[in-house]
DNA sequence: CTGCGTTTACTACGATCGTACTAGTACGGC
DNA sequence: GCCGTACTAGTACGATCGTAGTAAACGCAG
């Protein structure tokens, strides 16, 4: 039985996401983990026996902070002349610079999912939160926007952080998340 | 020196890329690409002698085979009454569906790129040659989309790319895909 | 205080990895 | 026909990997 100690576990989960982000799926492993928290060798494989263990692991902190971010949102109510556009590229734009560590490290374990249908649940789980999320947001607001363009909305919003969170950074300037997000909004053929 | 029989490299480049579909950029190993080749041992190392020269190879043949079919790909004139949505769906969907593999292997590599810049160069310059090609195409086409604009829908079409490709399959329906081109061509405020 | 379940620290093993190296083979120019 | 060059085949080595296991330390119920 994996020992349970909350605080050693997250750190542990914290840490692998950082990996994930800076070495990539290749470098996560139990001895890099324990090098990077500084903890005694061994402990990464007591608490997650497999590397798909910790691979699944790091996935469902993933999603435990997103939530929590989201929660965070939804407080903060958007001024009365929002623009949906403006919306999604600040958060597309806070997404590819704060964020970008979480996001690299979610693409790849997205990539590795192919392989790992236990990965694969994990994420589907993130992904189904965010969903939810994002079509509460357009009731709310009043956009009227219907189920099946919402989704589409989230591959294009998800891809689209791939893409900018892969891309040279002095391409990524606030001017242009903008004018992505604008396309996104308004499509290609507005301008 | 490394040898330079172009059979036997393209074989090799060609077995690599099929590796990082199926197996992930972790699973691409000298010994596992001379295990998908049936090349003896030792094959892998003397055409590429360290991994990164392995990872660069697979860049590289991936752009010539992607400017080969760019090349097919001007020679059919689209219909008279062509509508870019249409064009930009029939597109993604083959993407996603024929050459599933070829992409996956180039997302590997883009995360991968992160961390190797002899990578990100070699990726760079796919990512131009696409450019290039997209920016000739609306020009031919007399669509007079701007040089921003065409910059953008690359970076949505890319990410819708990566969403899609790692969707569960039976989400991306011919229908969903032609949505989602839909929405980019159009906006998401247009229905 | 004592006993027990759980967490912690540490070690061990076989497999595989990246890389370098050496011997053997094929072949075209002289 | 010989030789140098380039490719092929195969081996070696140290490092690291995933995983399993054990013994010590800890914390709490009785």
């Amino acid at each position: 039985m994996p020992p349970t100690n909350p605080a050693r576990r997250q750190a542990l989960t914290d840490a692998a996401i950082d990996l994930l982000a800076t070495a990539g799926a290749h470098g996560l492993t139990h001895r890099a983990l324990e090098k990077a928290t500084g903890l005694p060798a061994g402990t990464a494989s007591n608490y997650f026996p497999s590397r798909e263990a910790l691979l699944v692991a790091a996935a469902e902190r993933i999603a435990e902070l997103h939530v929590a971010d989201m929660a965070k949102a939804v407080e903060l109510t958007p001024p009365d002349g929002f623009d949906l556009a403006d919306l999604l590229a600040e958060s597309l734009f806070t997404a590819v610079t704060v964020l970008r560590g979480r996001y690299l490290a979610i693409f790849e374990l997205q990539l590795e999912s192919t392989r790992r249908p236990a990965l694969a649940t994990a994420l589907s789980a993130l992904q189904h939160a965010s969903l939810q999320f994002t079509a509460g947001l357009h009731g709310d607001l009043g956009l009227g926007t219907s189920r099946e363009t919402v989704a589409a909305l989230m591959t294009l919003y998800g891809g689209a952080l791939f893409s900018l969170v892969n891309a040279p950074p002095e391409h990524v300037t606030r001017k242009y998340v903008q004018k992505v997000a604008h396309v996104m909004v308004h499509g290609a053929s507005s301008g």
